[in-house]
DNA sequence: CTCCAGGCGTTCC
DNA sequence: GGAACGCATGGA
């Protein structure tokens, strides 16, 4: 296991309890919250990451290796953040797995790893990683964050934290309430009869989320995938960042090009392992990382 | 104005 | 089965 202390604290500026977590490896909250994983967090002015999960909220603060979790103790650092923030995970022992199982087709995983080396898959809320994920389709990221945090508004609990109030994500219920007429100022265009398909239908007991965890991956697939409008992405982006099944690889265009630039020959995607999808996040930052630096460089 | 955004459903052959 | 095409919306 991955051995750091942790250790309850307080901050006086905001009068709440924080939790110092010291040396912590493989973990840099940037590459982490800015991969396309997650909607709810963002970079906020003084370089910190703040968001909701879970009901709660969270101010997570990086110099190094130290971790600063801001508005949580030490028991919600147990039952919350510690998992939704992968740091119960050997990313180690995960990473040579990756190794071991990508490396036979070349060493460009290596150097993705190398590049993506803080990246954490995080273990998100099934229902709010299936509803995000549909939202993304044909879409970009900072309308995908705008249509979920004003949906949150409406929808969702408040919550309140740091002398602000914040907004839960919106159960399922709530949006079947709300119905096509109630999602309409979300301007989620033609995804809204997706959300509420999907709403109705978790609702409806024919989404199980426990049961899907450990489904033969197939079965699972074509669970979510009888919701209206959740594709292979979807499923896979849900099964990955929701059901927390790190075999799940997602493949949309972009993967697809990536797969295609650097292993020509084809890859068995098959036989990728159990974090063929932590590998997926690794390749899909490293690519992306790469081709904004060549943007930097044909600007100067 | 056009083009695009980590897709998907429908409609053709 | 697989290649087109439309889809809502807002930002560049």
């Amino acid at each position: 296991m991955s051995e750091f202390s942790v250790c309850e604290g307080w901050d006086a500026t905001l009068s709440v309890p924080t939790v110092e977590l010291f040396p912590v490896a493989f973990f840099d909250a940037a590459q982490t919250f800015d991969c396309g994983q997650c909607f709810r967090f963002d970079r906020i002015a003084d370089g910190s990451y703040e968001g909701v999960a879970f009901g709660r909220c969270l101010r997570i603060r990086q110099e190094g290796a130290r971790l600063t979790l801001v508005g949580a103790n030490r028991a919600d650092y147990e039952t919350i953040w510690r998992s939704f923030l992968g740091l119960d995970e050997d990313y180690g022992m995960i990473r040579d797995d990756i190794g071991m199982h990508f490396g036979l087709y070349g060493n460009t995983i290596y150097e993705a790893m190398a590049c993506a080396s803080g990246i954490r898959i995080l273990r998100g809320e099934p229902w709010e990683a299936l509803c995000s994920f549909i939202l993304s389709q044909n879409n970009n990221i900072p309308r995908i964050k705008k249509i979920i945090g004003n949906m949150a508004e409406g929808l969702g609990e408040p919550i309140t934290a740091f002398g602000k109030t914040y907004y839960a994500f919106p159960c399922a219920e709530t949006i079947c309430r709300a119905g096509i007429e109630g999602l309409a100022p979300y301007r989620m265009g033609f995804r809204a009869r997706y959300v509420l398909d999907a709403a109705e239908k978790y609702r409806q007991g024919e989404l199980d989320f426990d049961a899907l965890r450990v489904a033969p991956y197939e079965q699972t697939e074509k669970v979510l995938m009888s919701i209206c409008g959740v594709g292979k992405k979807v499923a896979s982006c849900a099964m990955l960042y929701g059901l927390h099944r790190t075999e799940a690889f997602p493949v949309d265009v972009w993967m697809r090009r990536v797969l295609d630039k650097y292993y020509p020959d084809g890859l068995d995607l098959s036989s990728l392992g159990p974090y063929a999808g932590i590998a997926q996040q690794y390749l899909f930052f490293y690519e992306r990382e790469k081709s904004s630096q060549e943007r930097e460089k044909k600007r100067a």
